[in-house]
DNA sequence: TATTTTATTAATCATTCGATTAAATATTTT
DNA sequence: AAAATATTTAATCGAATGATTAATAAAATA
């Protein structure tokens, strides 16, 4: 059978996979209504069903582009073997913050699903050697620090994550949203600054 | 008797709070059943209707008792008229990671929330005067920095705060659960000593 | 064109879930 | 002790929700 999927599929499909991924973004997968998601993408309910057999998988497919996209702009710098150590903090900072910027609920999302059902999705994010045995993490024993590496990992992760993680608080201090976005871009340079001078 | 663990001499009304804090920072509001915090507290689910009136009325009280204690913790440093700053970002790294080494999900929790109904819980963390208005700003506006002030409230916020948010996935690449625990020990020094490096 | 396969819809099923009710039991007040 | 009030339970209600079904329309295939 002609099994290429026909352009009408895949639009449906990818109708019903956008409003998956705003509906379950926004509201997580408890709170989330495959009623909403339906309505959302401007399909019959059993349409939901019919493409992707349950709301649980068709989360799963979600769940999965969302996790491989915040660890994707990562694990690929840390494991360069050609960029120097400088080189790989401002590429982390600098390509996390443009993603962030464009995806701000990114984070909170992948790690509250992840602590309200961990049996499900912990292995999802189990990166463990691809993290402690990359080039960065040797570049960074190298320097013979008085600290453990990972407080370097941390601080570079918690200083270009956590504003996008708070931002639901965080912008309500700062202001409009427009200045929340300038400081974000200053950090661009500010956190690789800042974490050279803990390397020293 | 259902699976209650401490069936003490707490008043009806404490055991259900206690279940209620429970399973409700497990898994979040949404996911969250009445039979399952009525199970928890080995009580009759209609008990809780009886005393708290309804599942929101009883999650508000959880939430304000949670957004009470995260920013409890941080707020009354900010404002204290007679420590020097260097003493106020000791005194948050340090209390924060007391509190959070103890309740590691409370910012998860807390985030999450406000993100998922931010109509609902956004006002409960509009502390926005007791933050921009507070002593500790003043202080740093004093330091006369070549950037924003808010630069070094987010890197303190994020270097401490962040683990614990990260914890699901962090763990797993630090490995076991008391090495967490020691790195952050160490950061209630650590993190004091980077800040000051950024007030130069 | 005739037939088979794929896509779509309206209706509805089975469960789950928050909440209520009415009756029973315990506690306090008079 | 009697009456009044507070607490607790079992049963159940109604709405919401994920999923399915049976019928129809559209597309593909022969």
């Amino acid at each position: 059978m002609a099994k290429g999927k026909k352009d009408l599929d895949l639009s449906t499909e990818e109708k019903i996979m956008e409003a998956a991924r705003k509906v379950f973004t926004e509201k997580g997968y408890a709170a989330a209504r495959t009623r909403d998601i339906a309505e959302e993408s401007g399909i019959n309910l059993a349409l939901l069903n019919y493409y992707f057999r349950s709301k649980e998988k068709l989360f799963e497919l979600v769940m999965l582009e969302r996790v491989n996209k915040l660890f994707g702009a990562i694990i690929p710098i840390l494991n360069e073997e050609s960029s120097s150590l400088e080189e790989k903090i401002e590429g982390i900072a600098g390509s996390y913050i443009d993603l962030l910027t464009e995806h701000p609920d990114l984070p909170i999302f992948v790690l509250s699903e992840i602590r309200n059902r961990p049996e499900k999705f912990a292995a999802l994010v189990n990166a463990r050697d691809r993290v402690t045995k990359s080039v960065f993490m040797k570049q960074l024993i190298e320097r013979k620090l008085s600290v453990s590496p990972f407080h370097i990992l941390i601080n570079l992760l918690g200083m270009t994550v956590f504003p996008f993680v708070g931002k639901p608080v965080l912008s309500k201090l700062i202001g409009k949203e427009a200045e929340f976005d300038e400081l974000m871009k200053q950090r661009k340079e500010l956190i690789p600054m800042w974490i050279k001078m803990m390397l020293n």
